[in-house]
DNA sequence: GTCCATGCAAAAGATTTGCACTGGT
DNA sequence: ACCAGTGCAAATCTTTTGCATGGAC
């Protein structure tokens, strides 16, 4: 069952191109990075490795980008779980405590909110997983 | 600068529909739930009012799907910051205790994860702002 | 009557995919 | 030699936008 998987030159240069960083750049932004070295590396390989990678835990893709927007018609405070499988969305209560980020600075930023999300199962993933 | 704001069915439609569900639905979702009720509402405008709404405050935009997907070479425990105006994403120390979520079940969920997300002006931003 | 909002369609972006060929094993 | 991985291009999907018309005020 454990995938077959080739050391390839391109997923070699673009693992230790994102490694290299800490801009958490974006997939065209790693596209350009990974043709300085190899200028015939195309997008579309480029995207499979990140996923490749992605999978198997070498490199993380962050949060929930990518995903379609949702919307909520419930602006109480409150919290978010996103099912890992199929991205349906449902409430948690607002009842963790938060650190006050407002006014503090890191690393050059000017912090105005934190959010706390929740990764999970929805039933109907876990009973079909 | 307060915007003129006319109040026109479609954006009630738009309003009264997402309120009564807690699906937290995406565009084309609301879209469809919108068509039951006026058949000729289009696309664009379902996306325009939602915006308009969010940024009334009347509706919540969730977490940061619809951006670009951003990649990370570092998978040790961390936390980010992304800027609210021009997205750009740094890291920020895991330093925050984060409620143990693994195998508690909230709403028929099975909770596998949870994330700390900041969001924040980046330095470039706050001072053009 | 004014001019903001709409419907429609086209455009723009991001990501995925089909296919013949290449290259790691 | 085999077949996973690639380059290329087209397709797909989501979201935005231009423009003439309609409707809220």
């Amino acid at each position: 069952m454990e995938r077959q998987c080739r050391t390839t030159r391109q997923r070699l240069v673009i693992l230790e191109k994102l490694r290299g960083v800490t801009s958490h750049p974006t997939a065209d932004e790693i596209y350009s990075m990974t043709r300085e070295r190899l200028p015939r590396v195309s997008l579309g390989t480029v995207y499979r490795n990140l996923d490749l990678l992605a999978r198997q835990g070498e490199i993380a893709c962050l949060e929930n980008a990518g995903f379609q927007k949702r919307f909520d018609g419930n602006t109480e405070p409150h919290h978010h779980v996103r099912c890992r499988i199929c991205g349906r969305v449902a409430d948690v209560p607002a009842r963790f405590d938060l650190p006050s980020a407002s006014g503090v600075k890191v690393d050059g930023f000017m912090l105005t909110g934190v959010r706390l999300e929740f990764e999970g199962l929805c039933s109907d993933c876990a009973s079909s997983h």
